[in-house]
DNA sequence: TTTTTTTAGGGGAAAAATCCCCTTTTTTTT
DNA sequence: AAAAAAAAGGGGATTTTTCCCCTAAAAAAA
């Protein structure tokens, strides 16, 4: 069962273009074009399901992003909104976060920034990459236990890689995850071959390129 | 004119350790102590103005952070709120930023960053280096104008910086920049203090977020 | 013009990272 | 059931990073 998204922004261009990169990924589907607010509500009406989630520009006519975004929390509040705005604004960020958005991306991200924030918002509730400091995000990733993602990477990797990404030592990462610093060393080692670096900071880079590590 | 400040926290302690702490800042005033919402609500009903700013504390017996932050949003919407938490999670952090909180720092951060939130809330409204992405912080700053990123770091630090990012040594860093890697060592000690990191693993990071790496 | 910053360099020591070599137990895959 | 992978751990050595201390010329700022 795809996820199915809906994609609010006035200009048709920029829809079809999500459109096409949406349906690209096999996880998701998109159910809704519309041009603004207005017409989104318009065709929930004419539609059996309603969207998972909602790709919702801000600078729209008669109805722009805040004010739909501020409809759907009051009439939908189960729909998930993800933010795609040319605004590099922490007020706009702010303000849409308080208006009930779940992410916030930029709309010159790339599409692999655009799936990780929609599998952030599907399996987590929320996105944040591009908006929260990473050091907060990691807490939660690891409270909530799984690992999705890299089957490169074993469930232990995928922990210690991200936290080869901070300012802690080996011995300080090995005390976070339980364990000792030669344990940390095979993972380190593995990882090193895995991804063909040479050094820590090598191997941070490689993480983040792939995609295991969130910044 | 100083900026008036109140704080909410149930812990004596705590609240007389800030008091303190703020009132050493020549540029703000402690005005009111309470140990809750209810609290802060009485008190004001007995003062002839009103805060500026209030420190909120979120596990608070009778009125917590979270029913005192509506409270204020609603009925003294005027009051900056400024929360100061145990908690690093982000769902209260989302949660707390909805229900109009204008900054979130942690308890356990040093008194100039409480000193800097403040700085913040009072001259932009808005306070958010403990929360949002460094990157959109120091972008948003640069379009500001003051502070553009590049003036902090001296040509050969921004070189140097650029090549900390790869998976060369020190001294192949030296090699291609034509220096010795004693040289190497002094903008690598420079831009440490300057970053406030103690590991070249967390000046990468950094680097990356203030957008003066390119990956 | 004086002061500060940048650039360039060094000595010496401690800490951390890296690189080899291993063993054992549990879990997953074939 | 056998093989492979994951997880946990260790010994010991080398290299790199990190942390103090320091000098000095050139350039930029005050």
């Amino acid at each position: 069962m795809k996820t199915k998204i809906a994609i609010i922004d006035d200009h048709t261009l920029m829809r079809n273009g999500l459109q096409g990169i949406i349906n690209a990924f096999s996880e998701y589907e998109v159910m809704m074009q519309c041009e603004n607010g207005k017409d989104f509500i318009h065709q929930l009406n004419g539609v059996s399901s309603t969207p998972d989630i909602v790709l919702l520009d801000i600078n729209m006519p008669e109805m722009d992003g805040f004010e739909t975004a501020e409809w759907i929390r009051i009439h939908k509040p189960e729909i998930k909104i993800l933010v795609l705005s040319m605004l590099n604004s922490e007020e706009v960020i702010i303000r849409m976060l308080r208006l009930g958005a779940s992410g916030y991306i930029l709309k010159d991200s790339k599409p692999e920034v655009l799936r990780m924030a929609l599998n952030n918002i599907r399996d987590h509730g929320f996105h944040s990459n591009e908006l929260l400091n990473p050091r907060l995000f990691f807490t939660l990733q690891q409270s909530n236990g799984k690992n999705n993602g890299a089957s490169v990477l074993s469930n232990r990797e995928s922990e210690f890689i991200q936290l080869a990404a901070s300012d802690l030592t080996y011995r300080e990462i090995a005390e976070k995850m339980n364990t000792s610093p030669k344990t940390i060393e095979n993972y380190r080692e593995a990882l090193f071959e895995k991804l063909e670096v040479k050094s820590r900071v090598g191997l941070v880079l490689a993480g983040i390129r792939a995609g295991w590590i969130k910044i």
